[in-house]
DNA sequence: TCTGGGGTCCTAGGACCC
DNA sequence: TCTGGGGTCCTAGGACCC
């Protein structure tokens, strides 16, 4: 603040993520069902077998129904529950629709997903620019949004949780250590369950801990790079650039889990036939070059292992890739019966944004 | 009613070369 | 002949996120 009380611009990074977007979507198509317990996922039957939620809608969640629970849980959990198939082409659509919002605004907007974004802008009033966003989603699209607020990416996504539905939240330095110091450091994005029991050996286990531990002892246990940032995070700090340039994918995969495990040898092959050649066409569609073809295998006992193999030389041609799947697939044991099949297709950088590996 | 699908990045260790 | 060390490329695996 000046001393006449009018805040000075700064550059703040407002975390934009869409309040239980694929129920949203289907909320807008579907205004009967507001209000009441929708769950996305798989064909939209919930006895389906190795099916899974993708999204359900506060009213689903307020029965125990999240994401990643197979469907047939959640039927039992949420009998009433409308149960939707899941429909990428329309969530794409939505998507695009409120990036093109964020952008119209004027500040460079990051995608980071189907239902997130970071927005740079140097304001003096963040609140009233994460305002202005909510109120143009919603008068646009219906749907609402929550916007979390910092200077840094890490930090302004763990302010929009406590946002959440629809609200705002500013994290800085001057709230950070009060509002999240107590808190386990698995609250820090980043910070997961196997690093979090791995530091709890350590005696650290919440994010004051972290933020007091030494930074030697961190980078003797996670390595150079793991030990500092996870420091950084707990310290509040983060990634602090928006970049408004396309995402350029890394890679494109298709995994397939089966709903009775495979036994033949044969139907294995053509699995990893049919996800090589998808999986290829997706990715001469895009324009992109192969480097690497990747194939992955989980057992019925959920065993989960990648062979992956560089090519002589990058291609878009069908026969090399899918010649190198099936090798790959033909050097794994298996005498077991087979759950899951997966390909993943490594991509060349464009020679404009190639980097080192 | 066991545990989806699509991604990214980091680290470790072996092979190979100088 | 033996020994040491550094650098790079490659694959495997782990961890995390939406």
């Amino acid at each position: 603040m000046t001393e006449s009380g009018v805040a000075e611009e700064r550059d703040w990074i407002l975390h934009v993520d869409m309040d239980q977007f694929l129920a949203s979507v289907e909320l807008q198509r579907r205004p009967d069902l507001v209000g009441l317990p929708v769950i996305v996922g798989g064909g939209g039957d919930p006895t389906e077998a190795r099916k899974v939620v993708t999204c359900a809608s506060y009213e689903a969640r307020a029965f125990g129904v999240h994401a990643g629970m197979p469907l047939r849980a959640a039927a039992r959990r949420c009998p009433d529950a409308t149960f939707l198939p899941s429909d990428p082409e329309a969530y794409d659509a939505a998507s695009e629709r409120v990036m093109g919002l964020l952008r119209d605004l004027g500040h460079p907007v990051e995608v980071w997903g189907w239902d997130e974004a970071y927005v740079g802008a140097r304001v003096a009033d963040p609140v009233a620019l994460a305002r202005r966003i909510q109120d143009v989603v919603s008068s646009e699209t219906g749907m609402s949004c929550s916007v979390g607020i910092s200077d840094n990416k890490q930090r302004a996504k763990v302010a929009t949780g406590f946002g959440k539905p629809a609200g705002i939240h500013m994290l800085t330095d001057d709230n950070w250590m009060a509002t999240m110091g107590d808190r386990p450091v698995e609250a820090l994005w980043g910070v997961g369950p196997k690093t979090a029991k791995k530091l709890a050996t350590m005696d650290i286990t919440t994010v004051a801990d972290l933020a007091r531990t030494d930074s030697a002892e961190l980078t003797a246990a996670f390595g150079p790079s793991t030990g500092l940032w996870i420091l950084l995070l707990a310290k509040g700090g983060g990634d602090s650039t928006v970049s408004a340039e396309p995402w350029v994918p890394r890679s494109r995969s298709h995994v397939v889990t089966f709903a009775h495990d495979l036994t033949d040898r044969a139907e294995m092959d053509a699995a990893v036939t049919d996800l090589a050649e998808r999986t290829l066409a997706e990715v001469v569609a895009q324009q992109r070059t192969v480097t690497h073809v990747a194939v992955t295998v989980r057992t019925a006992t959920f065993y989960t292992r990648t062979k992956i193999r560089k090519l002589g030389e990058p291609t878009t041609d069908a026969a090399p890739v899918i010649a190198t799947a099936l090798d790959l697939l033909g050097r794994f044991e298996l005498d077991r019966p087979i759950r899951l099949l997966g390909v993943r297709l490594e991509l060349a950088m464009p020679a404009t944004t190639a980097q080192p590996r």
